[in-house]
RNA sequence: GCCGAAGUGGCGGAACCGGCAGACGCGACGGUCUCAAACACCGUUGAGGGCAACCUCGUGUGGGUUCGAGUCCCACCUUCGGCACCA
């Protein structure tokens, strides 16, 4: 039983209150947003919205809860904040789970959704649900393949064979994005390569624009990570011609290099094992082998094919060309060191200036040709690439030349001749969007034996995916085994026609929710012309940066497609972006189920209460930084609102005092910790905004400890306190707020002003230093001058005793910090 | 290997523009209330020395600039994140 002499009402109970509140919010449709409120400029903030794994984890709170409070903060500035959320429902969790013997994908990620959906209201988060998306609805991914449809007529979507990125264990192909260190980014499983039909958006087209990011307000690594993402290369392309044309015709072999001031260095030519003139060029004697080295190429995964410590592999095809600055005969092999994928899939290797073609040539015997010239170099054999600058030499007419100035005039020269020219390549790849899987979007698409590859057309919408499917993974889409789903007719000449089988890769569906919440209910548009001026761009959007590649770039790519259809205003789809850090078990490791380190939120909630978990959560450290769950430290957010509401239901005896002394102090700080708040919830500083609260609550309790306390000082200052406690804490304000007698509801008030003048003291304590080190205090006037605080500070028996006797050769003066007497 | 961020008490962290290092909190220690506790309340708490007032040391390491450096410069070490045979 507790011996407070108050009774149980009175104590801070959050059980008792969170979800009384949350039920009169929903009731009210407090956090209902509509497009227009008169006098409150609209304002868009979003968080990334969750995949529907079942439970919400700490990281959702993490994200969820500085996120929201930064959202009521601005709703209180004044604007008609929208702040939705929704569900990235479709993915293959739902699947595998269905496979290991539980419910229908559609029904488990139904269930799931149910439960977090009351989970989140469980936060206090002020999301409007009347805006609520879930990607797996027809009504949502009807315009998922919509967006398919737009692409595709405006030539972005194309379908080809290539090496693709398969995960043998997903049985599905992936984009390159979601290859991470030549393993599948969701599973860990060594990728493949296998050569399959798939559709593939033609992201590359964009890439120039994607990578004028500058001007965004994200934090700059992010920007930095998408541009090294896109890796621009400038350098030129080269025609090498081949000895004898192949048998398609082929004369010659295109290759990129950023080193065209090397090309008269040219000792072979290397090309991807993929590469189509292989097959074509290899002569007879050479055939069994490089048939062998191919198809050792393709078994293996990325993962061997990356090693860059592994010594060169390669084959040599018979084959020959040209060099045309030289006239030289050059061999070409065939190497797993050369991508299919970048470039031409050819290199052309100058085993003096780059260091992998040194190594091969190494290997393999082949000459080195020195044609830059390293500093003092007198033609003694290279132990290693040179790769730095110099002067041109064995370059015929370029002999002499500064390297970097070879650059340009060889280009010129490959350019002028026709062999070539200047050219700029990308690392990005255009993104492959088919998944052989069953829970996505299907792609719209049906083939026809005498139409070809038809769109089913935007009317006939959605392509509605079948629930009654085998959707064991076999590496074939689940879909194809439905004959009732592939059988169709052409929408075109209305002949037997067969569906497309593979489904969108899901960062479709994440690459434009952000503008269906302005429009969620539309069933004409994907968005309405009207609901898209009136919300887009999203003016401050949070999430990790794992989504850094992926989804950020993705999404901004669709934003510049639809903006070039004229369907959204400005540029780039989020104008600020701020990314979280990433929260770990009490451990200091990520937190996962074999690992035992998993907090459950809702034991914390049960605990401590809703709003002292997202204090909390925010109280940790740097929200960027992320960074271990400290389960023992919660309580001390816990004690602070137990102060915060002892201060304010149980105030020290309230009379009117003068203005001087503590009253004067206590209006003094109710205003310098309206400014810290405000500036820290402006600079996404949430642990200093919660330590200033702090701070401010334990000036209140020591008036409480002495008590007594000015009435109208007081009230103001734990007015005050509540309003800034509305946004982190949304439910203990609005108790708190109605004890004092503010009107309901205190997320409807406005954000207090503060001000500058009010928080300065009329007297400060310096620092006074003899030769920069300190050695006591003096309390002068806030605006003394130097004069001043140096008489002061030479009345210190301190300092007087270490200056006395000596010259004193300089006195650094900083108004209200320090005063440094300098002597010899 | 390349690119980026960061190293501060026992722990999480704070410190605006170069100006009193350690705000705020956890833990620990001491105390109050209590049969006992606690998600209650009060106090102390960087290290070393001193009876004390005080003194010395201290922000990864070594150097430098400055009246003054956690903050700026140079070199290095460590950790984390990204990329990685991209021609």
């Amino acid at each position: 039983m507790a011996t407070d002499p108050r009774t149980e009402t009175d104590r801070y109970r959050p059980e008792a209150i969170e979800r009384r509140w949350q039920q009169r919010w929903e009731a009210d449709r407090l956090h209902r947003t509509p497009d227009r409120v008169e006098g409150r400029p609209n304002r868009y903030h979003l968080t990334m919205f969750p995949y529907t794994s079942g439970d919400l984890h700490v990281g959702h709170w993490f994200a969820m809860a500085p996120s929201d409070t930064l959202a009521r903060y601005f709703r209180m500035r004044g604007h008609n904040v929208l702040f939705p959320f929704g569900f990235d429902a479709f993915g293959l969790p739902a699947e595998n789970a269905a496979i290991k013997g539980g419910a229908h994908p559609k029904d488990w990620t139904d269930a799931n959704i149910v439960r977090m959906r009351e989970q989140l209201k469980g936060t206090g988060a002020m999301f409007d649900w009347e805006r609520e998306v879930n990607t797996s609805a027809p009504d949502y991914y009807r315009w998922t393949q919509w967006w398919f449809n737009q692409f595709f007529k405006r030539d972005l979507a194309y379908r080809r064979r290539a090496p693709a990125n398969f995960c043998p264990s997903c049985n599905t192909t992936l984009a390159n994005e979601q290859v991470v260190n030549g393993r599948c980014e969701r599973c860990d499983t060594p990728v493949e390569q296998r050569d399959m039909e798939q559709w593939f958006f033609r992201i590359t087209n964009y890439a120039e624009e994607l990578l004028a990011n500058e001007s965004l307000e994200w934090p700059e690594h992010v920007k930095l990570m998408q541009r090294n993402w896109i890796g621009r290369s400038e350098g030129a392309e080269a025609a090498f011609a081949l000895e004898r044309p192949a048998p398609d015709g082929t004369a010659e072999i295109r290759v990129f290099t950023t080193r065209p001031d090397t090309l008269h260095g040219v000792t072979f030519m290397v090309l991807a094992p993929e590469h189509a003139l292989v097959e074509q060029i290899t002569t007879e004697p050479q055939r069994a082998a490089v048939r062998a080295y191919v198809e050792q190429a393709r078994r293996a995964t990325e993962i061997e094919r990356q090693s860059t410590e592994r010594p060169k592999t390669g084959v040599f095809t018979g084959a020959s060309c040209v060099n045309h600055l030289t006239g030289e005969r050059v061999p070409i092999w065939i190497a797993d060191y050369a991508l299919a994928t970048y470039g031409t899939g050819a290199v052309m290797a100058v085993p003096a200036h780059d260091q992998r073609d040194f190594e091969f040539a190494q290997q393999f015997g082949l000459p080195v040709k020195v044609v830059v010239a390293p500093e003092g170099w007198n033609g003694e054999p290279l132990t290693e690439a040179y790769v730095e600058p110099g002067t041109l030499v064995n370059s015929l007419a370029f002999d002499g030349q500064p390297s970097e100035n070879g650059k340009r005039t060889i280009t010129a020269h490959l350019q002028q001749r026709g062999w070539g020219g200047p050219r700029v390549q990308y690392r990005l790849r255009d993104w492959l969007i088919s998944r052989q899987r069953y829970w996505g979007a299907p792609i719209p698409v049906v083939y026809c034996d005498r139409c070809g590859t038809v769109l089913v057309p935007d009317d006939q919408l959605p392509v509605e995916l079948p629930y009654d499917v085998e959707f064991l993974p076999t590496g074939q889409s689940p879909l194809s085994l439905s004959e009732s789903f592939v059988q169709t007719i052409c929408p075109d000449c209305e002949g037997p026609a067969r569906r497309e089988t593979d489904t969108m890769d899901t960062f479709m569906c994440s690459s434009w929710y952000y503008m269906r919440y302005a429009d969620p209910a539309n069933a004409a548009a994907a968005v309405g012309e009207a609901a898209a001026k009136t919300w887009l761009p999203v003016d401050q959007y949070t999430g990790g940066s794992e989504h850094a590649v992926m989804h950020l770039l993705y999404s901004r790519f669709f934003y510049k497609v639809a903006r070039d259809m004229g369907l959204v205003p400005g540029d780039e789809p989020f104008t600020r972006y701020y990314s979280q850090g990433q929260i770990l078990g009490p451990d200091g490791r990520r937190m996962s189920k074999s690992r035992g380190n998993v907090v459950a939120p809702d034991a914390q909630v049960a605990q401590w209460g809703a709003d002292t978990f997202r204090a909390y959560l925010m109280f940790l450290g740097p929200w960027d930084q992320g960074g271990p769950y400290d389960v023992e430290g919660i309580v001390g957010v816990h004690r602070w609102l137990n102060r915060v509401w002892n201060a304010v239901t149980d105030p020290p005896a309230l009379r009117a005092l003068p203005d001087a002394g503590e009253t004067r102090e206590l209006r003094r700080l109710v205003h310098e910790t309206g400014l810290r708040v405000t500036r820290d919830l402006e600079g996404f500083q949430f642990n200093t905004m919660i330590a200033a609260l702090m701070e401010l609550t334990n000036h209140l309790q020591r008036l409480r400890d002495a008590g007594e306390a000015d009435e109208a000082a007081w009230r103001e200052a734990v007015e005050r306190l509540v309003l800034m406690l509305a946004p982190p804490c949304p439910h203990v304000a609005e108790e708190l707020w109605e004890r004092v007698g503010g009107a309901y509801s205190v997320h409807q008030q406005a954000w207090p002003a503060f001000d500058e003048t009010q928080a300065r003291r009329a007297t400060v304590q310096i620092a006074v230093q003899v030769n920069g080190r300190v050695r006591g205090h003096v309390e002068v006037a806030a605006d003394a001058d130097e004069a001043a605080a140096r008489a002061a500070a030479e009345a210190d028996p301190r300092v007087q005793e270490r200056i006395s006797g000596r010259q004193v050769a300089r006195v650094v003066y900083v108004p209200g910090r320090l005063l440094n007497i300098v002597v010899q």
